[in-house]
DNA sequence: GCTTGTTGGTGACTAAGTCACTAAATATCT
DNA sequence: AGATATTTAGTGACTTAGTCACCAACAAGC
């Protein structure tokens, strides 16, 4: 609790934020709360404004939104070694019933007061950078999104999709269900496009599993552009 | 020149700047260059990064993104008494090969540099406000893209756009490819929605043009949520 | 072993996107 | 003005994707 008391320096392991200058480091470090939220858990949901902002150590957040009709989307992962831009937007944000983030894994965090964040941008250029290029990579990762969405064949975004979320092993561990969310798509919908993917023998497909058989042919049909 | 030079206040009439103080102010005068782009000029493009940020005074930007198969999609329009979010974000961003900026019509604009954009952002509050609130608000905004691009039915969404898009005299001028774009679809698919609504008696639709005639029933569809 | 909830399969249908081609309206050229 | 070119819109036939209703297989708990 003193000024000599040996803390545990998250920000020198967090990538974006390590070349801060050291008082900000301090006092990023005093004044930010370590918070911890279990898997599955709900690190920020639709219609609530946080009023802190996240730094995730470890673990990832799935940020998704549901429709009015119940479909569930995903938007995006924030991993560990970002800021959870939800909340950073929510800082900011006039309409709130938007997205909401849960815990894949369980969520280490730091957490910072609104206060803090507005006076390290005004004196830091470093967290300035780290702050804006965050939002603007999100930015542009969403074009993407809705290119992918509005353009891409299903089978091409499913074959992308389960490279993505393979294990080392090339192991998917997801149900059908799990999937068609990952998509924005109907559940039926996956079913008939793994049955295929089986039946070409690229994928081995079991119960909340899929097992990436040939992924080379995968990994080729996801960089199809239509 | 002087300190006494009567200019133009241009940020007075800026709805997220006109509550800077005073010598805030009189720096983004000073440093901001008046730049025009003419109808259906690129205001920024793929690929190329801005090294400056645009505060639009007068018109509006249309910003779409071409996907790798050529087919189009309008992401948002940046409106007068906005920062283009854009140019924003190409001042930060990794990947610039994403969108362009198109102005819709005649556009005039402050231009002000990325050093001038920092020493503002940690001088001013409001102004880091004004910038994270637009980050925030596009984000949500992209959010909501996703969501209608994924979930809603083709004919509710041409219905949204048909309102969007109209005059005071319920006259959309647009050809049945320029609201493709507008949606992210094919134009046939265009054509036969807007002869659904002419048989439905809600739109007379002509050579370049489409005229609102029962609003309330294309609102109504509008209103719907799959 | 039976029950219950979860997960996946399927047929029939509707909606949307693609492709190839035609036709109509407007602009341009001489 | 008339011929020609270009832009804009219409259509049938087909493929892909999403919806709906229902059933089957599997897993976990009693």
């Amino acid at each position: 609790m003193t000024a000599n008391t040996p803390i545990t320096p998250w920000v020198e392991n967090f990538p974006g934020l390590s070349q801060l200058d050291d008082s900000t480091k301090s006092i990023l470090l005093a004044r930010s709360k370590l918070v911890n939220f279990a898997t599955d858990s709900r690190v920020f949901e639709s219609g609530k404004a946080s009023s802190n902002l996240l730094f995730l150590l470890e673990g990832t957040v799935r940020v998704q939104r549901t429709s009015e009709t119940g479909r569930e989307i995903v938007l995006f992962r924030a991993l560990a070694g970002e800021s959870c831009i939800m909340t950073n937007a929510c800082l900011f944000a006039y309409q709130v019933n938007t997205a909401e983030g849960i815990a894949e894994t369980p969520v280490r965090a730091a957490s910072i007061p609104k206060q803090l964040f507005d006076e390290l941008l005004a004196e830091s250029s470093t967290f300035r950078d780290f702050v804006l290029s965050a939002f603007s990579k999100r930015i542009t990762d969403l074009f993407q999104m809705v290119d992918e969405i509005a353009f891409k064949r299903l089978d091409v975004r499913l074959a992308e999709k389960l490279i993505e979320l393979a294990n080392e092993q090339g192991i998917v561990a997801t149900t059908h269900q799990k999937m068609s969310v990952e998509l924005g798509t109907a559940r039926e919908v996956v079913s008939r496009q793994l049955k295929k993917f089986q039946q070409n023998g690229w994928v081995d497909v079991s119960r909340g599993k899929v097992n990436i058989i040939n992924r080379p042919e995968l990994l080729n049909l996801s960089e199809q552009n239509s």
